[in-house]
DNA sequence: CGGTATCGATACTGCTAGTAGCGTAATATT
DNA sequence: AATATTACGCTACTAGCAGTATCGATACCG
């Protein structure tokens, strides 16, 4: 059993770490079944853990693959970045995140599932999202609604061509994706 | 109970027409209950008619939001078109439907569950996408591949948006999102 | 050693998609 | 008018999944 990451001072059993074991179990079970069929169950078996531990930490299914999202799309390439090439090489990470076995489907799938959650579409919202229009407010100096119509756009696009082919977008059209985007903030 | 529109010559009794009703009550039902509660039970009852006559006419139930949706995109603003006003109409046309009570609520969903199902994949892409995507290719005269991507930014980003917040995108994103798609053909 | 909180395991509820079977109703043909 | 054929409503059923409850065992803190 992996060891304790639970802070210091807290009474009773720490919490095992196996968060990380959670999340590549998410990623190869996603992967390997697909959404509907990568079910709790199956993705705490192939984390090696009882099932009532994930819902110990996760309220919800949603709020697993949620976390596992946020876990995926952590550090965006920011800092290196060169601000005259705006927000190219930003697209292209976001879209290789999505090509990625099991991120886009489990993307694509926890978006659904938020259409009608109203919890889910809260926790996605204030979890994933946020944090980086958050930040895309500050380095581009955009306005929010300008920030979130970006947002819509670029992975939008990609979901919608990862759902209805399967098959993460082409290069190419990611670079069009890119410099149709990139027209928008000049 | 509604009467026949079976073709004459056909042996045994026709087909009740309550197709109509049937699509009538998926809107009214997606619309008040949400895509997930929005049952196939529901909807037979919403109808009046019993759950297994939907199922005999439709395979399953993405089959049948997708019949209700292409009845809901049947008839798109193409003939009194001004070439000169572009694919903003068309654009407009498209939001506006997604706005509809139901519509997007059965477009969101419908589409989620096509992610991990081929075989919905397949109906969703042959009876809903392709004809409009044909259409396009004529009245563009642009390449396939083109009038793809022009699909998914604009169906993409209006789902994205219903299903980030719940409620379809405002007017003047739509005016962004039709002039966006305006440069990119020009 | 005692207190506390997590862990694995098992069993369970509630809900939904989809199927099966049957008696009945509607139409075309003869 | 009788018959063949197909759809209809109804009821019951299966299979699978999210999420909950319970309990003995275990790990850490003081």
């Amino acid at each position: 059993m992996a060891r304790t990451t639970t802070a210091a001072g807290a009474p009773g059993r720490p919490r095992s770490s196996v968060d990380a074991a959670v999340f590549a179990a998410t990623r190869t079970t996603m992967d390997e079944l697909g959404y509907a069929r990568a079910t709790v169950d199956r993705i705490a078996a192939a984390a090696g853990i009882a099932k009532t531990t994930i819902y110990r930490r996760w309220p919800s299914k949603g709020a697993l693959i949620t976390a596992f999202l946020v876990d995926a799309f952590d550090a965006p390439p920011l800092e290196d970045a060169d601000p005259k090439d705006g927000l190219g090489p930003l697209v292209r990470w976001v879209a290789a995140k999505i090509a990625e076995p099991g991120v886009g489907t489990a993307f694509a799938g926890v978006f659904t599932d938020a259409v009608n959650d109203p919890a889910l579409r809260e926790i996605l919202s204030t979890r994933l999202q946020e944090p980086h229009v958050l930040t895309l407010q500050e380095i581009l100096g955009e306005s929010r609604q300008r920030v979130l119509f970006v947002v819509d756009v670029v992975v939008g696009t990609l979901l919608h061509r990862m759902g209805m082919t399967g098959e993460p977008m082409a290069d190419d059209d990611v670079a069009a994706l890119a410099a149709m985007i990139q027209r928008v903030l000049d």
